[in-house]
DNA sequence: ATAGGGTTAG
């Protein structure tokens, strides 16, 4: 480019048709310098660009990342132009400024200008960013009137905006009044019903429509992720490689699906598209890398997840990639390394944010760092200019009331600068159940019955509260209200990988193949075992009043301890066990497990609701303190 | 030029 420019910039050029060529040519290159002298000669040169050619230059300047060039530009030339309006309106959004964007529209629509099939994308586009419905409204009407509705762009562009303002009504009747459907338009509408949980509807789309590009596939993967659909995400993008070679999963694809392993703890899919994205190219992808790390953090693999941290690392000082990394020893009770990732963090000069806050003050109160906790949340403010917010003020509560200083923690809920959420009566309650403090468990949980009814685990927790205590009649009353309000119980669930394939337990399920067998093991062979070694059932976590016999049973048929049984049965010795349960591990599970993982010389790994519990030589990673 | 996107407390 250099050498072809240099004889030609020493003629006289008089032409617009001179210059304009070249600066196209010099769009979208990062060749800034070069623009930069071309720019010089010819104001050396007293020539002045006329819409056209200013057009050329501010696109020039706006895609070498140099906003404020293209910004003068604009002005000098100042010629009221739709061509030379879109040049400056591209420039805007492309450098992500949706309210400059809307004012040079509303100054274009002052000036009689149209706008075209060029400018409306754009400008949709910011009001689908900002949320400016009416705007985008009078844009649609304005592109029926000069015919542009059904134009490819615009129609997608409208229905985006549309979906991105949660209006999915006015979305769907401008797609069925569409004669010609661009893929992306039905992209668009599916991507729209996905957010708002509308499986059915989004399917019925993915199954009606002509063409599916790797767009639609990803659309539907990443909703059923976002809607907890895990299973279905991942047999989709099975589905997706088996069904249609033509489509090429990207970046987007993994990011989408990636999720779905973390949440089922499918370790080993999770394994498999791992070296999938690899062999597609994008090992040096840093999100791709971040969304591996939460995976394998979540599928109960710190090494795997340490190891993408590292390769981060190499190249780049994320902060993404240190919250992540954060959050993961957090959620595994490795407060002591959440801390040090943290010092690290701040010694390679990066910025934390609220984010890092959680995770690192919830690693605390895993760990029961109390005081190096309140420490780090005086600091937060004061020393790195974070406001703290509920969430942060949640695991503060969690933090004292797991060690047990109730008062304090009610203290702080009564002086936090907002209102107390789900989150922050939901830490206080389940302090309650461990210190056994009857009187703020009410208080707490008469909130947690407003602020989310339908939410199971709170009125079980109460119940619990109550059945430690022998209240059975306030146990009773709860069923009745529960009953009363409708809200269904989440049953108990458990599963693990085996080769590869998740195995699914219920509590008291008889329904495996291989129950019989796992039922022996549970009834028989562990009880002798693990009695012998000093076990005593504990049955206060039962909630029904029944006989002591009948207690242990249903103890001995929990989902955990199926799953464990099944992983011990069907895996050879040494083979680290990963159990995933849906609620949080019970006292007396937690009790037996760690009597199993020295019996049976087995490491165990348990995430439950909250975090994980790695089980080892008779102990756990948690150190009881859960 | 349009559609799909990583980390968040109990």
């Amino acid at each position: 480019m250099r050498t072809l420019l240099k004889p030609l910039l020493a003629q006289d050029p008089r032409f617009v048709s001179f210059y304009a060529p070249i600066f196209q040519s010099l769009t979208g290159k990062n060749l800034l310098k070069l623009g930069q002298q071309v720019h010089a000669q010819m104001a050396l040169r007293g020539f002045e660009p006329d819409a056209y050619l200013g057009a050329k230059m501010v696109a020039m300047y706006a895609s070498s990342d140099d906003l404020d060039s293209a910004v003068a530009i604009f002005h000098r030339v100042n010629n009221p132009s739709t061509l030379l309006y879109n040049s400056i309106i591209r420039a805007y959004t492309l450098h992500g400024f949706s309210e400059e964007t809307m004012e040079i529209y509303g100054r274009m629509h002052c000036l009689g200008l149209k706008g075209d099939n060029f400018t409306y994308p754009f400008v949709l586009k910011c009001c689908a960013e900002l949320s400016r419905i009416w705007i985008g409204k009078c844009v649609h009407g304005l592109s029926l009137k000069v015919g542009l509705e059904s134009d490819m762009y615009v129609g997608t562009s409208l229905i985006n905006m549309y979906v991105k303002c949660c209006d999915m009504s006015d979305a769907r009747r401008l797609f069925d009044k569409m004669t010609v459907r661009d893929v992306s338009s039905w992209n668009a509408l599916i991507a729209g019903y996905m957010k708002d949980g509308e499986i059915c509807l989004a399917e019925d789309l993915f199954g009606k429509m002509p063409g599916r590009n790797i767009v639609s596939w990803t659309a539907m993967i990443s909703g059923y992720t976002q809607n907890g659909l895990a299973e279905q995400a991942l047999f989709l993008f099975d589905e997706m490689l088996k069904k249609d070679s033509k489509v090429k999963p990207n970046w987007v694809t993994i990011m989408s699906v990636l999720p779905a392993c973390a949440h089922s703890a499918a370790l080993e899919r999770g394994r498999k598209i791992h070296n999938f994205a690899s062999r597609i190219g994008l090992e040096s992808n840093v999100s791709i890398q971040t969304a591996l790390l939460a995976m394998y953090a979540k599928c109960g693999s710190l090494l795997d997840a340490r190891q993408c941290f590292e390769r981060v690392r190499r190249t780049q000082n994320n902060l993404v990639a240190w919250n992540t990394m954060i959050t993961a020893y957090a959620s595994h009770g490795r407060g002591s390394e959440a801390v040090s990732t943290f010092e690290d963090m701040i010694v390679a000069g990066v910025q934390p944010d609220n984010i890092t806050f959680t995770g690192l003050l919830s690693g605390c109160s895993h760990s029961g760092l109390v005081d190096v906790g309140l420490k780090y949340f005086d600091y937060m403010k004061r020393v790195y200019s974070v406001e703290p917010r509920v969430e942060h003020y949640a695991c503060v509560v969690d933090l004292l009331g797991r060690a047990g200083r109730l008062a304090e923690a009610k203290d702080l809920i009564s002086k936090m600068p907002m209102q107390a959420g789900p989150s922050i009566w939901g830490a206080m309650l389940s302090a309650c159940r461990k210190h056994r403090n009857l009187e703020i468990a009410e208080i707490a949980a008469r909130s947690l019955f407003i602020l989310e009814p339908e939410n199971s685990g709170n009125y079980v927790m109460l119940s619990n509260i109550y059945a430690e205590a022998g209240m059975w009649k306030e146990v009773d009353n709860l069923r009745v209200l529960l009953k009363a309000q409708g809200v269904k119980k989440n049953p108990g669930c458990s599963w693990t990988e085996v080769n590869g394939k998740a195995h699914l337990f219920l509590g008291g399920d008889t329904s495996h193949p291989q129950a019989k067998e796992i039922y022996e093991f549970l009834l028989d062979e562990l009880p002798k075992k693990i009695k012998a070694a000093g076990y005593v059932p504990d049955t206060s976590f039962v909630l029904h009043d029944v006989s002591e016999e009948e207690k242990e049973h249903s103890l001995t048929t929990h989902s955990e301890k199926l799953a464990i049984a099944f992983g011990l049965l069907n895996t050879s010795p040494g083979v680290v066990l990963r159990v995933t349960k849906n609620l949080r591990i019970c006292g007396d599970c937690h009790t037996a497990t760690k009597l199993i993982s020295r019996i049976y010389e087995r490491e165990i790994i348990v995430r439950d609701l909250n975090r994980f519990h790695h089980f080892k030589d008779g102990n756990c990673s948690c150190g009881d303190y859960w």
